[in-house]
DNA sequence: TCAAAAGTGTTCTTATTACACCCATGG
DNA sequence: CCATGGGTGTAATAAGAACACTTTTGA
């Protein structure tokens, strides 16, 4: 039975609209934040490097749907991700009338394995700053998704979705400098997420690194959570 | 020409989807906020209240759209609005695959006539906190977007939209306690508000007031413009 | 013993909170 | 002259910013 069959027939020139997720896949390699893009290997813009995303079906809720993708993409589950802005220019698709709901998401960049969809050629990373053209209006797209993720990031525990499970300050800090854009004071940095407790010192240490090892640290989701409905706002 | 014409046949299942808009209007009586909400006229949910919105035409921007929503509704051009998210489980419209696209929307209540679109059998403003069950998942989308307003006015300049031209300071703290749900003290609120240096003194004063007057401020949009490109962020 | 990054406290400055009385007007 | 809301400043506290040296490890 077809889903819209209870639709006036006067309106149903209103339902030929297809809706497509775009999702900014956000990485972080210990240094630089990264954004994973697949390289089109179908018409419209074949060979340009565009989001990863598909049309949404018909019998598909959209945040599944989500998961879907990036399923798809990287062979993951249960990955963070955001919502952040539908885009629905007449024109944005030469094909036809295609809106697009965007998502920024998360993802552990060791836990990525390459598995680009059925659309694309293939998929890579890329460094935030070193994007160029994308196909549609993927770039305006991307630009809004960072700027979520750069205000998210402040008020959300987030950051621990773009790093292993066990981590040291050091590198939860060059995650907000790349995502921030700019130069944390270390000490006052430490103060202030310890200060949360919501980090475990797991008492285990780096190893095989060439100079003093640094603590590991995990995230305490748990505790995370009591803090909260108590009222604490997180904030960096 | 039908404006799917390129769609690959394979795909063509894919675009029977219906979208719409659903705006959830904000105003202020001086003492409480409101929400605009009309009662529908036609099935589904007929007879029960709902938030203006209407389906997106094939042919339209969505931006554009809630303009004309908007218009429909008040009478009113170029009120302020921002999109909130896009709702798209699959059962929610009883009729047929409608996924929907919210935003809230701000009116100077003293500017709004009654209008109600075709949709509709009466537009009425209730308080936020008396809103009853609401047609589809109109509460859920009405939630969503009042805590979007909640913590866009605490960082954006906003909250003038929902004020005549010229306001006194105590409405516009007046408007920030409803709309935020506290009590703020007055004498932090004004050195904090007028530090800011974006509100003109327009040196007329409240009249036909059986107390001392309150001085009339206007809200000065193209020296906001000016500071906040020079780096300054608003906040309360 | 050197190189490299880890780790750590204090002072200064700025922002936020708390709080109570006099003022101007209309009736 | 009374009622009503308008308007104002200061002190205490808390949060944020600035800043430099010692420690631990592997090579």
């Amino acid at each position: 039975m077809n889903s819209n069959a209870l639709i006036p027939k006067e309106l149903k020139n209103y339902f030929t609209l297809g809706l497509s997720i775009d999702c900014v896949v956000f990485g972080f390699d210990g240094e630089k934040l990264k954004v994973l893009l697949i390289e089109r290997g179908d018409n419209p813009f074949e060979g340009y490097w565009a989001l990863p995303g598909d049309l949404l079906a018909p019998d598909k809720d959209l945040n599944s749907s989500v998961n879907e993708v990036l399923n798809d993409l990287t062979g993951l589950n249960d990955l963070f991700f955001e919502q952040v802005e539908t885009f629905g220019e007449v024109d944005r698709h030469p094909f036809g009338r295609v809106l697009t709901t965007s998502y920024y998401t998360l993802v552990k960049i060791s836990d990525y394995e390459l598995n680009p969809s059925s659309f694309a050629c293939e998929a890579k990373w890329f460094n935030i700053e070193d994007v160029a053209e994308l196909a549609f209006d993927h770039n305006k797209i991307l630009n809004t998704c960072f700027n979520k993720l750069q205000s998210s990031i402040r008020i959300k525990p987030i950051g621990f979705e773009l790093l292993p499970p066990k981590f040291t300050l050091t590198e939860l800090q060059l995650l907000y400098e790349a995502i921030l854009g700019l130069k944390l004071d270390t000490r006052n940095f430490r103060k202030k997420i310890l200060s949360m407790e919501f980090l475990i010192n797991t008492e285990s240490l780096q190893e095989n690194v060439s100079h003093r090892p640094a603590k590991l640290f995990e995230f305490d989701e748990v505790r995370y959570k009591k803090i909260t409905e108590n009222g604490f706002a997180f904030e960096i």
